[in-house]
RNA sequence: GGGCGUGUAGCUCAGUUGGCUAGAGCGCUGCCCUUACAAGGCAGAUGUCGGGGGUUCGAGUCCCUCCACGCCCACCA
């Protein structure tokens, strides 16, 4: 027996039944997947796993590209490398938040003190019927985020069972959460050091606010969605001659924050009125009319109001033609309640009266009734359906409302890096730096960056988050100095500084003049996200771990995130480390439902992972996971695990029957001893083996999994229908010990070889056979290599190399005939005579004696000649006792 | 409006520098309990390679153009 081997151990009845029960349990309890901190940065390979967001389930799009990652860390494990795969929680953030909130029935007000005898209610599903629909109870701040810490806890034991049974590769003794400590410290280290380089600062500005979360979105958070709407054609009075300007608005209860009326500065029939001023029907406001390239004449009537604000265009004229600021829509989505000061006609003030306090929707109806009443509506509002900007996550169209926010240089405005190179043109390089898979999203990353309109906004006003670790002194008149915000020192950290105290204050001074007040807010969930290599990787915290795991090897994730966690990913490691996060990105696509839709929870059209898992095994959902391209979408099919767990099965069996009797003696001491594979048939399989590990190989180091199992899966089948069919008899020593031996090492060579290059897909069922007969874990033995094969096939000839293929067609034809004359494929031929050209009649001549066998031919006759033929004469069916007739 | 991708058998998809009659699996049809496998095996039928032009001895593969679908991006009054 050669080395690695153990006692043969073949199961009477192989089974897939309950392996991720056996398994899974063996490799945690033998550390198979643990991470070994003492290689070398260069002997490791560290993955950035993106964070599964815990406020929902997992579904089969999770398991789709989480599978892909798992199918690329085992390759690089079995290639020898210590793969660093910890997984992360994303439980930060407004949907955890949401969820809490639907789950216990409460919500967060921030006016009530902590309750340190608070227990959480009972779960909304779990009481009676007629207590489902109560009022949320209302809680602290901190309350609120110890209820969101302690479901998300219970999510994540849920996650870590599924991604278990799938067999995630994963270091479960690497885990972190984005709300945990740890994650919090790093992205306060991270803000603080921002802040310290001046790449983090504030700003009074307009911001995209979403009126249901009462919070400020990000560029990145936008979403397009069609709504109608209808051009209202309104009449402006000219100051001068009271004649009628006509503007279209889509937002008529925006008239009474109209600063200005805009056209092109060359547009004809607006020049006499540049730097005149007209006056706004209902409210008699003055303002001037103003000329800027922006202004569209081809659109609506070429002429258009400018409001505080409408729109982000509306953002742009207010800032470059200085003009006042005119607010009138509030946070949550209402008009101001009281009169604007800029409204001074009585008629004006009564008919923002009308307005006020009404809900956008409800202005609009209002106002166009007003308008009617005025007269100063032309014509019908003319319907139409148009994009509107929404956060992703909201329900409402966004409104812009002017606050004073944080923001994070990004490349959006033009700012000097660290290296003194513009920042946005640095960021397009890392771009291009960065080995995208597939190459082609790359560009979705350059139009992003080429894309961006200004700098990214951090603060949120949220609450479960990681606080803004900040505090400003109050002045002597009650007022914040936010020019001089307060940093906690970096052992501090993590901080909340509506608790913790900023250095040198003590509680009493908290909101008081002279004293303090902690900055109410908390980040983006991306300013926390984008760090998830510095929070893995142990930044600043384990200089050991992070020295041998960054910049890391891989992110995988999915493509719409690219504009978010890749990039600001790559934004923080630019300013912190003026590094590349990662040297490949792997980008996975999606999972389409069988009408070609992306499967979503919102969609309601998902696929609930386990059933399948349960049915088909993990293994076979595996399989289908990974025939899905790199970056392809993929149809969700439910006919791809059914092909998995065949597979799986048939692995079960080909390997009983590789193991099987006679097997034993040889081992694989061919390798040490290679004159003992000298069969045609067995040479011809392993130069094709031999091909397979090369193709396979190169197809993993290029990120392509689907191929390498593809071409594997090839192999097998090949293996199994025409390999094995054709050394049957031989495996049972039809032609001698010798013969039996040059199979059965080849059999074991091959085995050995294709359980490896299947076990990053088939993790359970690979473990199962190589458990038969070797010894330790498959995924931790070497990727095949050419080692155990060059000897062998050193010395093929071409005859021997073709042998295989023309057996096996050989062998096809003589079945053909017994099907045609349908009868039992162990019939025997009486006579074939095959007519081919000569280097086919070679190759047949090589593998004569096992085509013999696997077709039960007594005589077979190989003649050279130019019409390709086969003809087969089937012996006499064995004559059978007659059936007795029933009577 | 700009860009990226996809379009091959009823379905899901291979087809790597252009090369002999275009492949696999599912599904379909027929046969076979053959000692690895009946939740199996063997065999069979099935294609204007989205349309049109071009380069070439030769194009599913390269070039141009058009069509359909998907996605990304865009200051969309």
């Amino acid at each position: 027996m050669s080395d690695g081997e153990s006692t043969r151990n073949v199961p009477e009845k192989p089974t897939l039944e309950g392996l991720e029960g056996v398994w899974g349990p063996r490799w945690e309890e033998q550390g198979t997947y643990q991470f070994d901190r003492d290689h070398r940065r260069e002997d490791v390979f560290s993955i950035d796993t993106p964070p599964p967001t815990v406020s929902g389930s997992l579904h089969v799009g999770h398991v789709f590209s989480y599978t892909h990652t798992d199918t690329i860390a085992r390759f690089q494990r079995m290639r020898g490398k210590a793969v660093f795969y910890p997984m992360g929680w994303d439980d930060n953030g407004l949907p955890t938040e949401r969820r809490v909130q639907n789950y216990y029935g409460v919500s967060c007000d921030t006016s009530l003190p902590y309750d340190a005898s608070f227990i959480a209610p009972i779960p909304v599903a779990e009481r009676p019927k007629d207590q489902q629909k109560l009022m949320p109870l209302a809680i602290s701040r901190r309350n609120f985020v110890e209820l969101c810490a302690q479901l998300t806890a219970a999510d994540e034991l849920v996650f870590e069972e599924l991604w278990r049974t799938l067999g995630l590769s994963v270091d479960w003794s690497m885990t972190y959460a984005t709300i945990g400590t740890r994650s919090q410290r790093v992205a306060q280290r991270a803000f603080i050091r921002n802040l310290a380089r001046g790449e983090a600062y504030q700003n009074e500005a307009p911001v995209l606010w979403d009126v249901d979360f009462t919070c400020a979105v990000a560029q990145a958070e936008l979403e397009d969605r069609e709504r109608p709407g209808a051009y209202h054609r309104i009449p402006f009075a000219r100051t001068d001659t009271g004649e009628p300007i006509f503007i279209e608005t889509t937002r008529p209860e925006l008239l009474p924050a109209c600063v200005a009326l805009v056209a092109h500065p060359t547009d004809e029939r607006y020049q006499s009125l540049f730097d005149t001023t007209v006056r706004t029907p209902l409210f008699d406001v003055e303002i001037p009319v103003r000329a800027h390239e922006l202004a569209d004449p081809e659109k609506g009537s070429g002429i258009a109001m400018i409001c505080t604000f409408g729109d982000l265009t509306d953002v742009i004229w207010w800032r470059e033609l200085d003009l006042p600021t005119r607010s009138v829509v509030t946070p949550n989505g209402r008009i101001a309640a009281d009169t604007p000061e800029w409204i001074s006609s009585p008629a004006g003030q009564a008919a923002y009266g009308e307005l006020a306090g009404k809900k956008i929707a409800g202005a609009q109806q209002r106002i166009v009734e007003l308008l009617i009443e005025a007269d100063a509506l032309d014509g019908e509002p003319r319907k139409i359906v148009h994009d509107v900007k929404f956060f992703e996550k909201g329900d409402r169209p966004l409104e812009i409302i002017t606050s004073r926010q944080w923001y994070l240089r990004n490349g959006g405005r033009a700012f000097t890096d660290a290296n003194g190179d513009d920042l946005r043109e640095a960021l397009l390089r890392r771009g291009k730096e960065l080995q995208w898979h597939p190459g082609h999203m790359a560009v979705r990353y350059d139009n992003w960056v080429n894309g961006l309109n200004g700098d990214w906004l951090v603060s949120r006003q949220r609450y479960f988050g990681v606080p803004i670790p900040l505090w400003y002194p109050v002045n002597a008149d009650g007022t914040f100095d936010y020019d001089h915000p307060i940093s906690p020192t970096e052992d501090r950290l993590p901080v909340d500084p509506s608790t913790d105290l900023p250095p040198g204050y003590d509680e009493s001074q908290r909101g008081e003049p002279g004293g303090f007040v902690g900055d109410p807010d908390i980040m983006d969930t991306w300013a926390t996200s984008s760090l998830t290599p510095q929070i893995a990787c142990g930044w600043e915290e384990d200089s050991d771990l992070f020295a041998r795991t960054f910049p890391m090897d891989l992110r995988p994730q999915a493509h719409e995130i690219i504009r978010t966690w890749l990039f600001s990913t790559t934004v923080r490691a630019h300013l912190e480390h003026n590094a590349l996060p990662w040297a490949h990105a792997s980008i996975s696509g999606w999972v389409l439902d069988p009408d070609r839709k992306k499967m979503s929870k919102s969609k309601g059209n998902v696929v609930t992972p386990i059933d399948h898992i349960v049915t088909y095994g993990a293994d076979a959902v595996r399989y289908w996971a990974a025939s899905g391209r790199p970056g392809t979408d993929t149809a969700f099919d439910e006919g791809q695990m059914k092909i998995g767990r065949r597979l799986a099965i048939k692995i079960l069996n080909a390997s009983k029957f590789a193991l099987g009797p006679g097997s034993e003696t040889i081992g694989l001491f061919a390798v040490a001893n290679p004159g003992i594979i000298n069969e045609p048939l067995d040479k011809a399989l392993l130069a094709e083996l031999s091909a397979l590990i090369t193709d396979a190989t190169n197809a993993f180091e290029s990120y392509d999994y689907a191929r390498a199992l593809e071409r594997t899966e090839a192999f097998f089948w090949r293996f199994c229908d025409q390999y094995l069919e054709l050394v049957k008899g031989r495996a049972y020593g039809a032609q001698g010990d010798r013969a039996a031996a040059s199979t059965h090492a080849t059999l074991q060579i091959t085995l050995a070889t294709i359980l490896r290059l299947f076990a990053p897909f088939l993790p359970y069922v690979t473990e199962e056979v190589w458990s038969w007969w070797r010894e330790g874990s498959v995924h931790r033995a070497e990727w095949p290599n050419q080692s155990a094969i060059g000897g062998v096939i050193s010395d093929i000839t071409e005859a021997e190399r073709a042998s295989l293929a023309a057996a096996a067609n050989a062998l096809g034809e003589i079945r053909k005939a017994k099907t045609e004359a349908k009868t039992s494929l162990k019939t025997a031929v009486a006579e074939c005579v095959i007519v081919a050209d000569a280097a086919t009649i070679d190759a047949l001549d090589a593998a004569r004696l096992d085509l013999i066998e696997a077709g039960i031919v007594t005589a077979l006759e190989l003649v050279v000649g130019d019409e390709p033929s086969v003809t087969v004469t089937l012996a006499p069916a064995p004559t059978l006792a007659p059936t007795p007739t029933p009577t």
